[in-house]
DNA sequence: AATTATGTTCGTATTTTTGCGAACATAAAT
DNA sequence: ATTTATGTTCGCAAAAATACGAACATAATT
C-alpha cells in the first residue's frame, strides 16, 4: 500500500493545467479563432459562442488564468490575444508527450 | 444577442474531449507510463500514483470512456494499454489545433 | 449630469469531478 | 469449500466546473 511518488511530476502538472484549460469546446472554440487572428474584442467572441456574456468571460478567465491567453482593456472593449509564450510551450509539451508512441517500438504494440 | 452557431463543431467537440480527458496530472501520468511500454497491469500504474486504488480505477475508466485507452481481463489482473488507434488521432488533432501559429504570420504578432 | 456601449463580477443553482473506504466480483490456489 | 490476489463498483462527501441573469464598473458620448 505505498506508493512510490508522493506526488506528480512539475512536467505532468503543467500538461494537466493545459489539457484541462483546454477541456471544453467553448474554450477550444476560442484558442482556434484567437490564434488564427492577431487579436480581436471580447464582443467576437461573444458572437462566435453559443452562450451568455457572463459564461464567456468566464472561460476567458479560466484560459488566462491558464496562460494561454490574454487581455487588455481598450476601453469600452478589451482586447484578447493568444500569450505567444505559453501557446508555444503548451505546444511543445504535447509534442513531446505525443511522441513517445513513435520512438519506441515497443509502444502500441 | 443573435448567436451564429448553436453548437460547437464536431471537431471541437473532440478535441476537448479528448483535453479534458488529460486534464488531470494522475491521468497524464498513466498516460506518460502505459506510453511508454507495451501494456502493463493496474497494479503496476497504481505503484506509479499517490491515490487510492478505487481513485485510480476511476480515472482509468475516464481515459477509457475517452478512448485513450484500453484494458482486458487476465485474471486475477487487467491489462492496460493505449488505445494506439485514437492516441494518434489525437495526437494530429492537437497538432493541427497547435500549428496555426506556425502558419499565419498574422497570428501571434 | 445622464446616457450608452462594453465587459466583468456577483449570487445562485445544477452538475460534474475528485477522492476515499468498504463491499463486492472473479478466478486461481490451497 | 476457503482463502488469496487483484481490481471494480458502491455510497458518500467535498470541491470544482458550468451556466445564467442581474447588478455593477468604466469611459466615451450626448
Amino acid at each position: 500500500m505505498t506508493h512510490q511518488n508522493r506526488d506528480y511530476t512539475a512536467n505532468s502538472e503543467q500538461i494537466a493545467r493545459f489539457a484541462k484549460a483546454l477541456g471544453h469546446p467553448a474554450r477550444i472554440t476560442i484558442m482556434e479563432f484567437l490564434a488564427k487572428q492577431d487579436s480581436c474584442f471580447f464582443g467576437d467572441i461573444h458572437d462566435e459562442l453559443p452562450i451568455a456574456k457572463a459564461t464567456v468571460s468566464q472561460h476567458l478567465k479560466e484560459l488566462k488564468d491558464a496562460g494561454l491567453i490574454q487581455g487588455e482593456i481598450e476601453p469600452p472593449k478589451v482586447r484578447y490575444c493568444v500569450n505567444k509564450e505559453n501557446w508555444i510551450l503548451a505546444k511543445k509539451l504535447f509534442e513531446t508527450f505525443f511522441s513517445c508512441c513513435n520512438n519506441k517500438k515497443s509502444c502500441c504494440k
